[in-house]
DNA sequence: CCCAAAATATGAGATATCTCCTATTATCTT
DNA sequence: AAGATAATAGGAGATATCTCATATTTTGGG
């Protein structure tokens, strides 16, 4: 994994500028400033407890938010998808402790470098005002992520897990990825497929799972929603 | 608990909005528009599902956010303190489900008419650039919270909370506060308090706890931690 | 001052979840 | 193609945590 991003140039740059414009997001002329990045599957594009020079914005590709705990475990955060930032925190705050960001998929995103342009973002109401509303987002989801991880067990998570990344009516997930996502161990994962197969929800085909009754996992699904 | 907040007037109104002016935070003169509420110990600020009125500004006082989850269980998502915003997620979301707010100590909030003032709000960019920078912390606090409660069983976020909440070496916090806060049944916070006076960390003082071994408790909380 | 409600306590048994271990099968690298 | 690494799989026993039941004590309101 000793790969490094790679910087798009001239007309590559240009295009990418032009595709997927974000003028509309800032109140001053912010492209002359702006890199482009892409990288690779897998690829990390923050170390964790380092901190980044550039605010990014991903306009291709999706990457993983994921923090190490002292006693090993690991703990996949959320997911980041298109026109989401990665690197508020430190524009925003002087002192945090920077969560590693791992691409998942090709991955490409603007890079805004900090020392050029912080002063002018925080005194940006356009921008501001939609990080504000991306922040509230994502602290809404945050507690409502911890609440429901007390309050319910896997079972439900889980469901609620399957529904969202299946395709169509085929989940394969990694198990791997989804323990650290969903918190749970390995094992524990398993058994808890394993029910699900029991009872006919799924039905273990190769190494991935189809759904045979939807409804049921939307029951189970639907016990994490408030009201 | 069939209480109505008091509505501050005149001099009272005016004493309060001299004595913690908010005028920086703003970049328009906003103080005409405010109102000074004050609610009584355990009174609903915000009832759970219901949207607000107005943006809260806390000056004086203590409230806890909570949620109602579909299985009967109750979660104190945090605190909130002097200096912080209440509603802000329903003026910059027009789709919300509203946590419920209640003082548990007698608070007083200045009250900004959503109505009246919602529009100036979201051009204001001293406010936005305040209000970013507290949804970042809180967004952040969220997710360690979340992680944290993931990856370490009670007794490491008990000592946590127990030298955040102790007062000097006695800590006496309710324990169905405690529960609903760190997302844990009665029962069992109570079985991790006698481990901790079996081990020596505390001792039991009618109903308080003295703190012994507060490096014991320490080295527990530590483990929290990132790095 | 009395009563109902809330808070504290504790036992016993169930469940959810973890740790450790051991195989087997894919996948990646060279 | 071979070997290394990651992913899948499942057994067995430990632990963390929950539910339910019951009893006592404290507290707030009339």
């Amino acid at each position: 994994m000793g790969w490094r991003m790679e910087i798009y140039k001239n007309e590559k740059r240009q295009h990418f500028l032009e595709k997927h414009s974000i003028k509309h997001l800032f109140s001053f002329p912010i492209e002359d400033y702006i890199e482009v990045h892409e990288y690779k599957r897998d690829e990390w594009i923050i170390q964790e407890g380092t901190r980044p020079d550039y605010l990014f914005y991903v306009i291709e590709g999706k990457a993983k938010i994921y923090v190490t705990h002292q006693n090993g475990k690991v703990s996949l955060i959320n997911f980041i998808n298109p026109n989401e930032y990665i690197g508020e925190m430190e524009l925003l705050n002087d002192i945090y402790y920077t969560k590693g960001i791992q691409s998942s998929t090709k991955t490409i995103c603007l890079a805004i470098p900090f020392n050029r342009c912080r002063a002018q973002l925080l005194e940006d109401v356009v921008f501001l005002r939609e990080l504000t509303r991306l922040l509230s987002l994502k602290s809404t989801i945050m507690a409502a992520k911890y609440t429901q991880s007390l309050a319910f067990p896997l079972e439900n998570r889980l469901a609620e897990f399957i529904l969202q990344t299946a395709d169509g009516h085929v989940y394969k997930e990694k198990h791997v990825m989804v323990c650290d996502f969903l918190g749970v161990s390995y094992r524990h994962l398993l058994h808890v497929l394993g029910q699900f197969c029991e009872k006919g929800y799924l039905q273990k085909e190769g190494r991935s799972y189809l759904i045979q009754q939807p409804d049921a996992l939307r029951k189970l699904a639907d016990m994490l929603r408030n009201e």
